[in-house]
DNA sequence: TCGCACAATTGAACGGTGTTCAATTACTTT
DNA sequence: AAAGTAATTGAACACCGTTCAATTGTGCGA
């Protein structure tokens, strides 16, 4: 039967999923599939085409949310939930920074006490800097410790993360 | 003569500053000091050793400074002042947190207001997700004009950065 | 059912990458 | 001068993303 760029797309998530991003390179994932890797091009433009696509699927699961800080809880759920996806979504969101749409959701939410289109677009570029250095931390942290270069991943993630949240609500309330 | 671990450092750093990270390979780097990539092993480690290093020489110029908001400014400046500079800092900090110096005086000038010690890292680390997010995205995306792939650079980077900080120093300071 | 056209895949290569290591050269120290 | 150590070479290992001519597979109209 024919590959199909879904089943590319699958076969891509389930190596992240396992095996992590440095495992995901395009000989793998052909060799996965039981093909030569040329073929993977016929469906794919590229190798960063392809992880765009991953990244849309990580932030998929995050959906509506009424408050920003729930966005943020949810966007870094999403992001936790796939080993590297922090990393994958960083990516993404380098070469081009609207494409995902929670991060449209998150300009939207922040329409509060006066801020200028401008002053929304920074401060949602601030959180999102927040939220990919906090999980992208946590994943190298926990892919460490599993090569066993650093010990004991400290259990506290969460309410680091929750902390550096409320500061930055905490200011976002005040101006 | 023979060939010094310092060469081999600043050389890095040459061509770090006039071309960029994704040209600094240990092959390129050997063909700029006329010799054998083989040879840098025997003064540096590996390649993860040498941005370690180039990140520390990177943040050098940083300093004292007597507050946060100085100091996280002059951070700031430190990783624009080199191509990509942003992101080797990034790469070395996610592999060994504490090891440049600012980042503890970053914490040390985080003593205000009754925080616990984990708070202080907590607030500390929200804070450098912040500002190495802020300064990657800034040099990506002159990566990204100069190759023409996208266009017009904005020039409120600055006001960006200081925005997404004032945030963040007033919601330490409502806590 | 035979051709034909087009979709899809192969096989092989191009030009890289970081890293290792036996053999060799260069330089000191005795 | 000889021995011993420091430094470098040359070559290889095992990969990487990507391209492309040649080939195979598939559906369709005649």
């Amino acid at each position: 039967m024919a590959l199909t760029r879904e089943q590319i797309v699958d076969a891509a998530m389930a190596i992240l999923r396992d095996y992590g991003l440095a495992d995901l390179s395009m000989r793998r994932l052909a060799r996965d599939l039981d093909v030569q890797p040329g073929a993977l091009y016929w469906h794919i433009k590229n190798k960063q085409d392809l992880l765009t696509v991953l990244a849309g699927m990580i932030l998929e699961p995050v959906g509506q949310a009424g408050t920003l800080r729930g966005l943020a809880l949810a966007i870094r759920r999403a992001l936790l939930s796939v080993r590297d996806g922090a990393e994958v979504v960083a990516l993404a969101h380098a070469l081009a920074p609207d494409a995902p749409s929670p991060m449209l959701h998150l300009r939207q939410l922040m329409a509060v006490q006066g801020l200028s289109a401008q002053e929304v677009q920074w401060a949602a570029d601030a959180l999102i800097h927040f939220i990919l250095g906090a999980a992208t931390q946590e994943q190298t942290r926990a892919g460490l410790a599993r090569a066993g270069l650093v010990g004991q991943l400290d259990d506290g993630a969460d309410a680091a993360f929750e902390f550096g949240l409320g500061l930055f609500l905490a200011g976002l309330a005040r101006s």
